[in-house]
DNA sequence: AATGAATGAGGTTTCATTCAT
DNA sequence: TATGAATGAAACCTCATTCAT
C-alpha cells in the first residue's frame, strides 16, 4: 500500500532513551514482518526517524539489534505471564483457565509467535547466544505441575501425565493454529483469523486438554511400533 | 604449442532433466536450511554444479525457483500420504493409526515443516500464487470425516467434533513439537530430538486425541469469556 | 591535478585476464600512492574501468587484492633481479657492480620501496600471510657470499664480514635515501630526487661499501655497549 | 525518588592541559601503531578518556592532530639530541660516538622511525605544512661538519667527503635495519630485534662509516653511470 | 542447452565530524 | 571547558540478475 507519507521529518530527539525505544520498536516491526535475513536496516532507520549510524552506535550490528528485539519480546512475555494466581483454584477450573490463558496470550502476541518461528528457522542460534529468558518457562511449568498434582490428589486427573508433554500440547494446540494461519487458511479455504473461528478453536483446545486429563484410565496401553 | 581442442567446457551434461533435478535438489536444501531471504543463488549453483545462468534459464528467478521447490515438496507429500486404507479399520484403531501416521510423517519430512514455517513467515504469498496442491488436504480431511462418522455411529466417539478442529489438533500436537524443536530444547533444557523423547511424544499425542474423541459427554459447555 | 578525463567508458572486455590485469595495475597504483588503509576500492574500480563487484569477484576483499599486488611486486623483483652473472667477475669489480645494481634497482622500482614501507607500518602482517616470495633473497645473499669468499681468498676483502650485515648495509644505504626522499628533501633543503644528486649518492654508497670491505684490518675492536 | 545531584558528568578534569596531554599521548600511540589513514579518532578518544568533541575542540581535525603529534615527536628529538659535546673529542673517537649515538637514538625512538615512514608514505605533506622543526637537523649536520673538518686537518679522514652524504649514510645504515625490521626478519628468517643482533649491527655500522672515513685514497674514481 | 564474464542496485558497516546544551 | 546525541558521506561488500557467445 505504501501511503507516501513523505520523508519522516528526522525528528531530532536529543533523548537517547526515546531514540533507542523508537529504534527497537521499528526493528521489532521490521523483523517480525520480514524475518532476520529479510529485515532491512534502512527501513528500520527510516521508520524510527533516525540515521542508520545511530542504530549501529546503539546496537552494534543488525544481528545484535535482532537479538535485542528477541530478548525484549521474551522479557515482555515473562512480565505479562501471570499464572501464579491459578495455582489455588480448583484443579479443573485452574487448568481450564491456564489453557485458555495460554491460548489468549498467543493470540494477543503474534509477534512472539513469528519470532519463535524465525528463530527456529535459524536453529535458535540467537536465542542460544542470549543470556536471558531461559527461566521464564519454569513459572508456567510449575503452575502446570502444581495444578496437576492437586488434581491427581483429588482423583480428578489421570496419574500418568508428563508435565512437559502437557505443556507442549497446551502450547502446540494453540501455536500451530496461529503460526500457520496463512498456509492453513488457504489450504483449508477458511479464514482462520475470523473471530468466531478463533473462539471456537479455543473452546476445542480447552476441551481436548481437559478430556485427556480427566479421562479415568489411560487407554489400553502403550504403542509399540517404532518408526 | 597448445593442443587445439577448442574451448574446453568444464562439465556439460547435455541432460536437461538431470540438470533441472540437481538444481531443484540443491535449492531445496538451500531454502530449507536458510529460508527464502537467506537462501543464496550462488550456493545453489555451486552445490548443483551448474552455472547460475542455467538456473535463471530454467527457473527465471530466485522466487520462481523457491516456488518450484515448494510445489514439489507438496506434491511429494500428496504422493506419499496414504490414509485411504485406514478408512475401513475399526474407528478407534483407524484413528490411532491416523494420528501416529501423521506424526511419523511429520517426523520423516522435516523439510516440509521448515518450508511451511518459512511460507508462513512470508504470509503464504508464494503458496497462494501457486496453482497446485490445494486439494491434497482433502484426502486426509475426508479420512478423518469418515472415521469420525463411523465412530460416532458406533457410539465410540463423541458427537460434537469439528473435523477441521480435529485435523488442526492432530497436526498441531506433532507440528509444534517438531517445528520449534530448537527453541524448545534450549528453553526446556531437554533434547527433544532424542529418539526416546520422540516416541514418548507420539504416544502422548495419540492418547490425547483419543481421550478427547472417546470422552462420553462434552464438558459443561461453551466458554464465555472473550478476550 | 586530476585532469577530468570524464567517466572511463566502462570498456567491457569479455577478457578476464585483461580485466584482472587492469584491476591489478590500478590497485598497484592506488595502494602505492595511498597505502593500504588509504587506498580506495572505488578508485581502483574507476581507474581499471570495471565495476567494484568484479574486483570482489576476482579477489575477494580489499586485503586480498593488496596481498596480490604485494606478491606480484615481489615476483617481479625476483624475475628481474639478475645477480648471477656477477659471481664470476673479479671480486672488487663484482662487488661494485652488485652495490650499484642494487642501488639502481631500488631507484627503478619506487613502488617496491613504498610497499615495503607500507608493509612495515602494518608489521608485515600481509607478507607473513603470503605463501610466496621468501626464497628470493637467497639469490642476492648467495651472490654476496660468493663474492665475499672469493675476495677474502684473494686477500682483497677483510675477513670479519657478516654477509647479512653487508646485505643490510648495501640495501640500507640506498633505501633510506629513497624511501625518505620526501622528508629528507624538505629537512635538508635539497632536492634529493635530482638526477645529479642520485648519481652522486650511488657513487658514495659504492665507495663506502668498498672502503669497508677492502680495509685491511678491523678497527681496534669492540665498542663498550651503551644500553 | 531521585537524588537531584543534577547531571552527573562522568569525568571532568577541568584541567585543559592534562586533557590535551592525554589526547596527544593517545594520538601518538594510535598514529604510530596504525598510520594516519588507519588511525581512528574514536580509539584516541577512548584511550585518552575524553570525548571526541574535546579532541575537535582542541585540535580541529584528525589531520591537525596528527600534525601536532608529528611536531611533538620532532621537538622531543631536538631536545634529546645532544651531539654538541662530541665536537671537542678527537675526531675518530668523536665520529665513532656520533655514529653509535645516532644508532642508539634510533633504537630508542621507534615512534620517530614509524612516523617518518608514515610521513613519507604521505609524501611528507604534513611535515611540509608544519612551521616547525626544520632547523633541528642543522645541529647534527654541523657536528658532522666540524668533526669531519678536524679529522681532515689531522689527516685522519679522507678529504672528498660530502657531509650530507655522510649524514645520510650514518642514518640509513641504522634506519633501514630498524624501519624494515618486520619484513626483513621474515624474509631473512632471523629475529632482527634480538638484543645481540642489534648490538652486532651497531658495531658493524660504526666500522663501516669509520672504514670509509679513514680510507686513505678514494678508490679509482668515477663510475660509468648506467641507465 | 549451456556458459563465462560482468553488472546495478542496494546491503551492512565505518568514520570523521557537528549540533545543542 | 566540556558533553552526549546525532549525523552525512562514503567505505567495503553482497547478491540477484543479465549479456554476449
Amino acid at each position: 500500500m505504501e501511503l507516501s507519507v513523505g520523508p519522516q521529518p528526522a525528528k531530532i530527539t536529543r533523548n537517547p532513551q526515546a531514540s533507542r525505544a523508537r529504534i527497537l520498536e521499528a526493528a521489532r516491526i521490521e523483523f517480525v514482518s520480514h524475518g532476520l535475513s529479510g529485515g532491512r536496516v534502512d527501513r528500520i532507520a527510516e521508520k524510527s526517524g533516525v540515521t542508520k549510524n545511530l542504530i549501529y552506535h546503539y546496537f552494534g550490528s543488525k544481528d545484535a539489534l535482532y537479538l535485542q528485539v528477541l530478548e525484549r519480546i521474551y522479557a515482555d512475555l515473562r512480565e505479562h505471564q501471570q499464572d501464579h494466581d491459578l495455582r489455588d483454584l480448583p484443579p479443573v477450573e485452574g487448568m481450564k483457565r491456564l489453557v485458555s490463558n495460554t491460548f489468549d496470550h498467543f493470540v494477543a502476541t503474534p509477534d512472539l509467535i513469528r519470532l519463535m518461528s524465525i528463530e527456529n528457522i535459524h536453529y535458535a542460534q540467537h536465542l542460544k547466544r542470549s543470556g536471558a529468558t531461559k527461566s521464564m518457562y519454569e513459572g508456567l511449568l510449575d503452575t502446570i505441575r502444581i495444578l496437576l498434582k492437586r488434581g491427581q490428589d483429588e482423583r480428578a486427573f489421570r496419574t500418568d501425565v508428563d508435565a512437559v508433554d502437557l505443556y507442549l500440547s497446551i502450547s502446540g494446540l494453540a501455536y500451530f493454529f496461529l503460526s500457520n494461519q496463512h498456509t492453513l487458511s488457504w489450504l483449508l479455504d477458511r479464514d482462520l483469523a475470523a473471530r468466531q473461528r478463533v473462539l471456537k478453536r479455543r473452546a476445542h483446545v480447552v476441551e481436548m486438554v481437559l478430556a485427556y486429563l480427566t479421562q479415568s484410565a489411560p487407554s489400553e496401553a502403550a504403542f509399540a511400533e517404532a518408526e
